[in-house]
DNA sequence: ATGTATGCAAACGATTTGCAGGCGA
DNA sequence: TCGCCTGCAAATCGTTTGCATACAT
């Protein structure tokens, strides 16, 4: 199933504006600002407006295709989200970012959390960031 | 050691409103925004301004003493921390909030991560959602 | 005494909203 | 055709900065 299909499955319409957006990010190397986005996306598409790449975004980011990036300071960038659960891991240097899955890793440590405090656990939100193989040698 | 011993050895001063800021999120029940923050601070200190408490937090955050707290909305609250690395657990109902340590836990997952992407992972951003003991009653 | 920290006002940047028209299904 | 979606402008919200004064050390 291609984005588009699930795009539309989830009972969203396929636009340029969110056409554009997903051209934009599956060509990036890095996660974008929405106004990175938005800069590179009027090169394709010369009426897209901002405001479109933002709601582009809360619609693809609500039918799972795109992941927002959480950092120190700044939370507003994105990168194109695989299906399923992933973690996303970043290179503090050059930006690169890698998925790798999944829920397993982390059940045992996750079951020992709900027995200690009482919680139950709905959801995680893990991301690891280092240097990427090439940044190593630099 | 105390918070303010802790706060001047990283050479910041004890001023009054961090000394407000610090006893707002001691006493807080769950995260806090900026605003809120300087909401309650100001009933303790009428001259409060928001923008000392930016500074404040910026200052405190700084010497360790709190964290900021991302949600997949908005990362702009913040918690008292505990010294040493500390993970957050976060009741998704009354925002009640619990540290659990450390990094052990992850280090087999960052050792196999590692090893399958060429990263050198240097830190780690791991944050539970769930219900806490009294919530999952109601 | 010295330089950091404060409070205010204003600047600033990012994100959201109202609205009229356009386009996807 | 119908209603979601777009682009624009303006409103809104959170955060930062410039500056004169006050305070911690």
């Amino acid at each position: 199933m291609d984005w588009e299909e699930q795009l539309s499955q989830a009972g969203w319409r396929i636009t340029t504006p969110r056409r554009v957006v997903m051209q934009v990010l599956e060509q990036a190397a890095r996660p974008l600002s929405p106004q990175e986005i938005h800069a590179r996306g009027h090169r394709l598409h010369r009426s897209l407006g901002l405001v479109s790449v933002y709601r582009a975004l809360a619609a693809l980011e609500r039918a799972g295709l795109v992941r927002r990036v959480h950092r120190e300071d700044r939370c507003n960038s994105y990168v194109l989200a695989s299906p399923g659960h992933h973690h996303l891991l970043l290179c503090r240097r050059c930006g690169r970012t890698v998925e790798f899955p999944g829920t397993e890793d982390l059940s045992s440590l996750i079951a020992q959390v709900e027995q200690q405090t009482g919680f139950r656990v709905e959801d995680h939100l893990l991301q690891l960031v280092g240097l990427c193989a090439p940044c190593r040698n630099l």
